[in-house]
DNA sequence: TGACAAAGTTAGGCGAAACTAACTATATTA
DNA sequence: TAATATAGTTAGTTTCGCCTAACTTTGTCA
């Protein structure tokens, strides 16, 4: 196995590790302020994180320098953001959830939920949309049941 | 609207309330040993939140009493622990998770996910329900599907 | 009824995560 | 190239949630 799963990370530093994945994702590098930005947090708060995240070995990282990540840095946000991925999916495409509020919502539950649900899930999402193409449209139907019950209401 | 929402509670704060109510199902009222045992934490954490409960209005304590809810701790918990039931159900009728996985999983997600996403579950779970009794198994397919897919890796 | 065990509390401390305010480094530009 | 604006850091503080160790209260039983 490469990928080498740096697990014990709170939350919080899974923030940062995504947030650093997501502004890199171009120019291979991520600036405090950036970052400070996207979490809603202040640079003050970044610098701590940046030099935790170094100590695990996560992110390169030295005063006054933009932050990258190492193998294992981007290995394990590229974990994180898979989550992420996974259930905005879920919440959006089986759901029939608004995109913010989805948005959102997976930004905090991606913390929280663990492999064999993401798995489970990511099946789910397959098997909707697999059974749509074959004629008959889960989301749609589920859509149609929703509406009806909130009239009743 | 009887339902004192009491918000701005931790999770934290919310496993207690929920603790709480579980153990004060039978006998109307916990104590702390029991809380501290069910939550694994020690019995001065049990203190601590009890003051925090009843400051905040939810929960009755006295130093050397039991501690029981009031009637809009009660209305809170009761909330949560309809998050957490719906939650439960969601991972076990539809995605076919363990139970024991569920359960954790359910304690956890239930301080994460927002009113919409609780909502829109329970009707899903209705729809899945439903759907079975017209003879459209969801659930049942699903599973086949997880198995056929498992086999395949 | 008095000693002891069990339950509960208090005091003090720790680590994580955030903040503000003051300082330093870097970059720009006149 | 020196002044200044912007970016980034450091130091010190706060809040939260938890812990251990020592103490107090309550309840039991010989």
């Amino acid at each position: 196995m490469v990928t080498a799963k740096s697990d014990n990370l709170s939350a919080s530093l899974e923030d940062y590790l995504e947030a650093i994945l997501n502004l890199a994702s171009k120019s291979n590098f991520a600036h405090s302020k950036d970052i400070a930005k996207l979490l809603g947090v202040s640079m003050s708060s970044v610098t701590g994180a940046s030099r935790v995240l170094k100590k695990k070995g996560l992110a390169n990282y030295k005063p006054y320098n933009c932050v990258t990540l190492t193998e294992s840095g981007r290995a394990a946000a590229a974990e994180i953001a898979r989550k992420h991925n996974i259930l905005k999916s879920f919440f959006v495409n089986v759901l029939g959830i608004e995109t913010d509020i989805a948005q959102q919502t997976a930004c905090k539950a991606e913390h929280t939920l663990g492999p064999e649900i993401i798995e489970r899930l990511l099946c789910f999402i397959e098997f909707v949309t697999q059974s749509s193409k074959n004629g008959c449209d889960w989301a749609d139907e589920f859509q149609k049941f929703c509406n009806k019950k909130n009239q009743n209401v």
